[in-house]
DNA sequence: CAGTATCCCCATAGATACTG
DNA sequence: CAGTATCTATGGGGATACTG
């Protein structure tokens, strides 16, 4: 057992000293941080997504994925195993074949991400547009700040000029 | 304009060639992994929450957050502010003065990320009674596979001697 | 087939110092 | 007060090779 990663075995919840509503994300060992970490990662949605279908063998997910390293499946499923997201099922046989399905629980995670994904898609458009605002008005300010400059440095040259003609 | 971050400006759009229902997530320029990075990256979500009650001053939200820096505050503001998400004011004053809120948008986001939140409240004890088990399990497999190993050895040592003592 | 075991890179977080 | 600029360092994740 490598225990790799870094999901602590023993506290586990918010600390509770000064529980603060506010506070409910504050890093480290906080269960919020630990579920969004795991959803957030590069290929745990993925996985979730495709097995809300049906079982999975092992290839199969890493056919279907695309880009998704022997590594990186390997150990996104053992997370979600050990979290209780996903079950793997091992058959007995030459060649092996192992199974992975959503647990009840998996399930049911992957309805809520559902919402945020659907958040998504119909705010896409006027994110798109939030930022090509941003981006003009960071370029404005931009020229802005050097056409500034420049002037600055026109009256600075003409001052000196002129300081040393009247002296 | 830095433009230190890394969220292109060009497509922005899950790549819709071959688009299949299972790949919304297929990394790269994919909006809802763009939304998922923005949330679950270690400051954003705090920030959203926080605001939520009422506008914040920048410092404000330093003292509150705790752990957080100067430059990941500011970062994160500006992604959320380059999202839409957050709006930032500013007060020309000495000593100057700035105003952080949520958007309309960045309401509607955070009433959609407190399913998640309500979801892992709801099951943060099964999750933890799931990585106990699992966790037990692994150790098991652990020792099974020392035993059967040390036994191997055994056998293999005996062969040995009997194959010497018989020549 | 379904994994471990190793090595390595580089994208980010954090610390520190400076500024309008 | 509200930032920017610069440097360093940690670890997530990829490539590769090997195994029951």
């Amino acid at each position: 057992m490598t225990m790799e990663d870094g999901t602590s075995m023993s506290p586990g919840y918010c600390r509770d000293t000064d529980y603060d509503a506010l506070q409910w994300d504050t890093r480290e060992d906080c269960e919020v941080r630990q579920i969004l970490d795991r959803i957030a990662d590069k290929w745990s949605l993925l996985v979730i997504a495709l097995l809300d279908q049906r079982s999975l063998r092992f290839t199969e997910l890493r056919r279907t994925i695309d880009g998704v390293s022997q590594r990186m499946l390997t150990r996104t499923l053992r997370q979600l195993e050990r979290d209780g997201l996903v079950s793997r099922t091992v058959y007995p046989a030459v060649p092996p074949r192992v199974d992975y399905a959503l647990t009840p629980m998996g399930v049911t995670l992957h309805h809520t991400i559902r919402a945020l994904v659907t958040w998504t898609e119909e705010h896409q458009n006027e994110i798109a547009h939030a930022r090509a605002a941003y981006d003009i008005r960071a370029v404005a300010e931009q020229e802005g700040a050097e056409r500034e400059a420049a002037e600055r440095d026109a009256i600075a040259r003409e001052v000196l000029a002129g300081g040393s003609r009247t002296r």
